[in-house]
Parts: C-alpha cells; structure tokens; sequence
DNA sequence: TCCATATTTCGATATTTGTCGAATCATTGG
DNA sequence: CCAATGATTCGACAAATATCGAAATATGGA
C-alpha cells in the first residue's frame, strides 16, 4: 500500500514544531533554512529540531545538503504538491469539480 | 496559535483508516457514505470507526447528517482547501507559486 | 410498546510519539 | 593536531494515540 507514503507525510506535518518548520522552509524556498536556525527560530533544542527534521526527510517532504559545517534544509514541493493531489484524487468521483464550492478552487488539479 | 486547527487536521488524516475513509469521502462527493458502510468498506469495527469519523469531524474535514438510521458523512472541501493554502502560503517567499510554475524548483518531477 | 438496526460512548490496554540531556560524529580554522 | 562549532544519535521517560468489546443512545418499523 502507498498510502503509507502519505501517511508518513501527514504525520510528519501534524506536529507543532515539525509544521512550523516545513512552512518556514515552503516560504524559503531552494535556499532552504540551516537545522540550527530553525531551531533558535522556533525555540526547540537541537536535538530535538533534528528528530523532527529527521522525520520530515523520512517522509520525503524535505531535502538536505550540506554547506560548510551547516546542515541546509529544503522544502520538496514535488512531495507536497503530490500529498495535495493524493488528497483530492478523484474529487466528486470525478464528476464536475469546477462546480460553485463544490471541489477545488485553488490550483489543485491534479489529473491529465 | 491558529496553527492548532492545522494540526487537528493533519493530525487526523495521518491514519491509516482516516485517511483512506476521508478519501472515499471525497471522492462520494455531496452525496456522502454512512458510518457503518465506512467501516464496512475499510473493515474496521464500527467503535473504532466511529472513533476516527469523530476525529475527522473534529478536525473540521468532515461533516454528519443524520438520514433516517444512518449518520451519513460528507468531506468539507472548503476546510481541505484551507489546510492546502496554509502549506503552500507564501511560496517561495512569494514569488510565482502557480500550480505548473515555478513551485518545483528541483526538476524531480515524479507522476504528474 | 417492543425489537432490530445504526452509531456512539466508555473503559482498559497496547502502541506510538515527543522531549531533551549527554555523548557522538563531522567540519572548519588556527 | 586540537579546539570550537553545527548537527545527529542514543537512552530514558512522559504524553498522546489506537484498538476494540461491552454498554448506552437514537431511530424506524411492526
């Protein structure tokens, strides 16, 4: 089952810190965030801001590189943008999703 | 922190039962999937069913109407958006973030 | 009203997850 | 090579979460 791929996804995304900090990656875009300033950003140790960037690259959702004596971190958005589509697979059964509020107004489409 | 109501909806799909009935929600469309053929469906006893569906429905992915017996549960597409447009929000600092654009810095496209 | 159906709530229990200090590993500069 | 810096791994513990049967709560039909 590949759901579980997502699974780890979602998990990874549900937790406060974790959250925070794939968000401030999303907003940094390629240059990405060293795992230190992302921890004095959010006020977490660093040994626990690399378990839970450790879980975020488990999932796929983030990249890492190395930079001098730095760890860089980078948000995947082929990742995200493929949970978003896992997501909405198959939206209204396929039928008419462009309708009023039914489905998806944002750029979300996936199919095709 | 707003980003509590984020994480309750994360949180709730990153479950291997939830996510797959809130998949099959969102494919019903409109129309909905009772409680019980939920947990027919994904073979799960109807408590623990009735234990994710509320989590769900907590988190605001989900909304229950009662139809004579059955308590048929529908997606809530809007409260789905709103969690996609929270990961994404300011993309890339901002610039262009339009779905085929330039969100995907890294040339890893997988299956499109 | 009585009974069957549909779902939820309540417990107890097993499992997973989050936290953080100490130790370890990797890199740079002197 | 050595000391300093940035990051991760390890270990123990606390906290949250998942599971599911039994009991309770609605609803509909006879």
């Amino acid at each position: 089952m590949q759901a579980d791929r997502f699974i780890r996804a979602l998990s990874a995304l549900a937790q406060e810190h974790r959250l925070a900090a794939f968000r401030l990656l999303v907003q940094a875009g390629e240059q990405g965030v060293a795992a230190g300033v992302l921890a004095e950003k959010l006020d977490v140790p660093p040994s626990s801001m690399s378990f839970h960037l450790a879980q975020l690259a488990n999932a796929g959702l983030v990249t890492q590189r190395r930079e001098s004596r730095s760890i860089i971190y980078s948000a995947d958005y082929a990742a995200m943008n493929g949970l978003m589509g896992y997501l909405t697979e198959n939206c209204c059964g396929g039928m008419s999703c462009s309708e009023d509020a039914d489905c998806l107004p944002s750029p979300q489409r996936k199919s095709a």
